[in-house]
DNA sequence: ATAGATGCAAAGGGTTTGCACTTGA
DNA sequence: TCAAGTGCAAACCCTTTGCATCTAT
């Protein structure tokens, strides 16, 4: 992936814009508006490739397929909408979670997803 | 499933002697050594129709194929080896995750899967 | 001009379903 | 006995790959 094709300005376009993370069908509906005639193999081997490069990182939730954001945004979290199923971002992880590890184990990472209802879903 | 059949058998089996959260190819290689000619359909279709009863309950990591448990040990965590793969039960959930969920958003569950080294993987 | 990128269609991997056969009650 | 349950194979869904065509440089 060297070139700035089309379809590759669309999808990260559509990432840029967006803001939080999103997966393969929803990029391909975006971008697609971008970029007629884009194929879905496109948008899998772009992301692929921009994972490579960087650019994204993975979101991975439980019992979701993974999703893709812009990488570099620092340590955080997420929160995903009953309502409408959107993920947003979240800030800080104010957590000691080495307590519930038990004796002989090492913690070496950890994964939060909270669920509720997002602003607009509350109302 | 009303009928208490050898296959049906082999799976409760696998999943009470193992005592940690099994996918269906593991149930499936395991459950297989009990029943002969065993099909990875049914394995899928017990699984659901445990589901269904209350006797399993889905455990789903970020990032993997969901795995299943005997239902009935209260709110827990897990935690999954970087070495071996296996998740294990944790205890215990003393955190106010309500303290990072933004203005206007409703907290209604949470997710946390911790990552490491279960102690024999750490040794 | 030409190697990299794309779109289409076929192939993969995991899960579900249709159907004839088997079996528990 | 006979409907629930099973095994097999085909169908599905999402993702990846092969290949001829297109295109950014």
């Amino acid at each position: 992936m060297e070139r700035n094709t089309i379809q590759r300005r669309a999808i990260c376009r559509v990432l840029e814009e967006t803001g939080r993370p999103l997966g393969p069908p929803e990029i391909f509906e975006e971008a697609r508006r971008h970029a007629k005639g884009l194929g879905i193999a496109t948008v899998y081997r772009t992301i692929k490739s921009l994972l490579g490069e960087g650019y994204l990182q993975p979101v991975e939730l439980p019992g979701e397929p993974p999703r893709y954001e812009r990488a570099g945004n620092g340590h955080h979290h997420h929160f995903r909408c009953n309502g409408c199923h959107r993920v947003f971002d979240l800030e800080g992880c104010p957590f000691a979670f080495k307590q519930i590890v038990p004796k002989g184990f090492t913690l070496e990472g950890h994964d939060l997803t909270l669920l509720g209802r997002c602003a607009e879903c509350a109302a």
